[in-house]
DNA sequence: CGCCTTTGACCCGCGC
DNA sequence: GCGCGGGTCAAAGGCG
């Protein structure tokens, strides 16, 4: 049984070293599969199952939902006790310092609608909110709902794996993803979303599941905005227990929830596996710095995986 | 035929 | 200016 954890953070901002680096310490053993109610035989019955408490795939949180790099949450499986370091931004868009830039580009490279302010001549190229994941995984593609074409690959520095970039096929919507496995850990993928889906998830009938996504107010899209990736009711008592933080204020299943979502990236993959019979995944959720190198600093890999052993 | 992957060429930003 | 690396383009070919 992959010793994995499950992990929630709070409205509070993590905690930040003098690197201004994100430290997210993970505390438990649980694996984010034992928590979570037995799969269902067919993905319909799992629609069936979860519909009415879900409706979205993974992505529309991308769609959805604004990344402030100051305050996010996210869903990650790591094993044993895991602190986990995420570097900011490098070429970050939604800098509270830099704070005035617009997040919501055009969806289309070709769409002028969204009136930005005048760029500086040597200003750096936008770019949209990106989301990383690691996901250990013999499949280098998955199955995340949507469609997607892939227009590249590339070879990938200090690393014998190449880098593939897909597109989303769906017209007007110009969301990207770029897929590689770690060099470190080859059975590690590392998937990193770009850019917001413009239209709900194609798979959304045959993926519904996993978590209620939370807001700490019914806006969505806002900047600043915090949000909770949290389990279904009946498994909010045990969920807390993997908070993070211990002062953060109980979830309330009653309160205002934003856009129900799942991860159906993680669960699919998950699924696949166990149709498959292969053991689930262990996904981390990542904010991407731009880099493979950035989002996972070596350094942190080596952490990672000695604390694993 | 439509949709997809493959792959070399090209563009661009950045550091030296 | 030049080279390097990341990212994208687009033609060609494969597949159902």
């Amino acid at each position: 049984m992959a010793n994995s954890v499950a992990a929630t953070f709070s409205d509070e901002i993590p905690n930040m070293n003098n690197n201004n680096n994100f430290i997210f310490p993970f505390s438990s053993n649980t694996s984010i599969f034992d928590i979570m109610p037995p799969a269902p035989s067919s993905c319909d019955q799992k629609v069936s199952s979860y519909s009415s408490s879900f409706g979205a795939g993974f992505m529309d949180l991308l769609a959805v939902h604004d990344y402030n790099p100051f305050s996010f949450d996210c869903v990650a499986t790591t094993t044993t006790t895991t602190t986990t370091q995420i570097e900011n931004y490098h070429h970050r868009l939604t800098s509270p310092a830099d704070g005035s830039e617009v997040l919501n580009t055009p969806a289309s490279p070709n769409s002028t609608s969204i009136s930005l302010k005048p760029k500086k001549k040597n200003q750096k190229k936008q770019r949209e909110p990106r989301f990383a994941f690691m996901t250990q995984s013999d499949v280098d593609q998955l199955d995340d709902g949507y469609r997607w074409r892939k227009y590249g690959q590339k070879a990938v520095k200090n690393s014998p794996y190449p880098r593939s970039y897909y597109r989303c096929t769906t017209a007007g919507c110009s969301v990207k993803k770029r897929v590689e496995r770690s060099s470190d850990d080859p059975s590690i993928v590392v998937t990193t979303y770009e850019g917001q889906h413009t239209h709900p998830c194609p798979a959304t009938s045959r993926a519904s599941l996993g978590f209620m996504h939370y807001g700490n107010s019914a806006n969505t899209g806002v900047l600043g905005s915090h949000h909770h990736f949290v389990l279904p009711h009946h498994q909010q008592q045990f969920h807390q227990a993997l908070s993070y933080d211990s002062t953060t204020p109980p979830l309330n299943p009653t309160s205002e929830f934003v856009n129900p979502s799942s991860f159906s990236a993680l669960f699919q993959d998950q699924e696949n596996h166990h149709n498959q019979g292969f053991v689930p995944s262990r996904t981390t959720f990542l904010k991407d710095n731009g880099l493979l190198q950035d989002i996972v600093p070596t350094q942190m890999m080596k952490e990672m995986k000695e604390e694993d052993e």
